[in-house]
DNA sequence: AGCAAGATTAGCT
DNA sequence: GCTAATCTTGCTA
């Protein structure tokens, strides 16, 4: 870890194994990190959406549809799980535990290390729309199926200690019309007034950290 | 083998 | 706000 700022600590296990409603809240703030040849990008995440398979039904692994695509969601907290969406890759931190298919979405970052080789990704100059969406996060930061399934404790691509957010704001998911009374479920949580988010919605509610 | 759908994005009206 | 772009996965045959 040599390479790395001295600040950026890796999250432990143990970290990933709480609740999938608790770690989506508590992955705001985190810095996600990815390492390639090019050099290191990382952002602090401030938008997540939980998906909680079993039930939801606007989960991949609704019903605990167990696929190619979704077997990584079957398997250990804390683990990569990446997928296509038309031409974008998709960032998912798994969890709920062995067994349970639950996974929380990485929506939005605050960029902070290597924001050069962002920009250079995606061909932008607007800081605010580097990392603004889940997949302009991933092609900005180089994050790709090849990293489906690996660990985020460790390097090239994982989670790292940030800040405590003052305020987090929720409401509902978001591109899930079709999902049924899922689409209505309060399980995206962003960092209350971030300018960084995906999209601007009212907040069903608001927590505020003392 | 064929096909419809999709947790998106960029660009235009 | 609306639509095209673009391509993999998963389901049906």
């Amino acid at each position: 870890m040599g390479e790395f700022p001295k600040e950026i600590v890796p999250q432990s296990q143990k970290f990933f194994e709480q609740p999938t409603l608790e770690l989506a809240k508590a992955l705001l703030g985190c810095l996600l990190v990815k390492e390639t040849d090019f050099g290191m990008a990382a952002g602090y995440i401030v938008e997540t959406e939980a998906y909680i398979g079993p039930t939801d039904r606007a989960a991949h692994s609704y019903n605990n549809k167990r696929t190619g695509r979704t077997e990584i969601m079957f398997h250990r907290s804390g683990l990569v799980y990446t997928y296509l969406m038309h031409t974008h890759c998709l960032f998912n931190v798994v969890s709920g535990g062995e067994g349970n298919p639950e996974a929380v979405l990485v929506r939005a970052l605050e960029p902070r290390f290597g924001i050069e080789l962002m920009k250079s990704r995606r061909e932008i100059k607007e800081l605010t729309k580097l990392t603004d969406g889940p997949g302009k996060l991933t092609k900005s930061l180089g994050i790709t199926m090849e990293d489906y399934g690996n660990s985020l404790t460790l390097p090239p691509l994982f989670i790292a200690k940030g800040f405590s957010p003052e305020s987090i704001s929720v409401g509902k998911r978001i591109g899930i019309d079709n999902s049924g009374e899922a689409k209505d479920y309060p399980w995206r949580y962003w960092i209350t007034n971030n300018k960084f988010v995906s999209r601007h919605q009212k907040a069903e509610y608001v927590v505020k950290n003392e």
